[in-house]
DNA sequence: TTCCTGCATCGACAGACGTCGAATCAGAGG
DNA sequence: CCTCTGATTCGACGTCTGTCGATGCAGGAA
């Protein structure tokens, strides 16, 4: 079952996409709110939601298309939403084979849950 | 400026709606895709995120909509998105005479913070 | 009352988006 | 070589969405 090889992930320093501040704590710019609204909008649709939950809680970290195609929709729409999340930089993929396996992008957790970082108050 | 009286939120116990658990815990089911989506979704767009922002940022906790107004799309847009953040739960609102106050909901920043919380790798 | 200002709603429009079936590409295996 | 299977790309369709100007509504001030 789960890839006993698998190691944990680099997370170097630089890994994490410096995106932007915390929304609470100044106001974004036009561009920067341009760049992270683009991943909230690659989360924003109810498959892809599910699609990156399931690469994201699969186990190694990673998940081949035939194991996450039972979202509802049909096997073109999967591989057109996996390319939306490839596109937006939340998901990485790997060709091995017949299969070609999905895994989240490194650090884009940890970016994003630090755009919703509450504020401490002052 | 900053509105004196202003006193720390109730954040009840409850307050904290219990959307998901994070998306690598396990794979979300069609329901509460649909649910957490619409919040993504919400962010999702670069003038509803620079408002959110600028509400979640702005001293005491919230904002008049004539503060907010300069985001680079006319006022009927600013009032559309700022409804919108609304539905998704996003945001309250308050009329206090002339001007309409709006202020982060309580609990919201946690719960989609929590959405994106990495798991310890096993 | 009347006027003015801040904000919301309405109606319309162009563009973006999600979905599908059909076709195409990429490897594995016979 | 050919064939089969997994995955992507293509083309088309209907729907949703962001934007605007015009209009309407609520409160304060004269």
């Amino acid at each position: 079952m789960s890839n006993s090889s698998v190691t944990v992930l680099p997370l170097a320093d630089e890994a994490v996409a410096p995106c932007c501040p915390p929304l609470t704590e100044r106001p974004l710019d036009a561009e920067e709110a341009e760049r992270a609204a683009q991943m909230f909008k690659a989360l924003g649709d109810p498959v892809r939601l599910r699609l990156f939950s399931l690469v994201a809680s699969h186990e190694g970290g990673e998940a081949c298309v035939c194991d996450i195609s039972d979202v509802g929709v049909s096997q073109p729409t999967v591989s057109h939403h996996l390319k939306k999340l490839k596109e937006a930089g939340l998901l990485t993929s790997e060709r091995r084979g017949t299969w070609v396996y999905y895994r989240v992008a490194p650090s884009v957790l940890a970016a994003m849950g630090r755009l919703l970082t509450a504020r401490a108050r002052t």
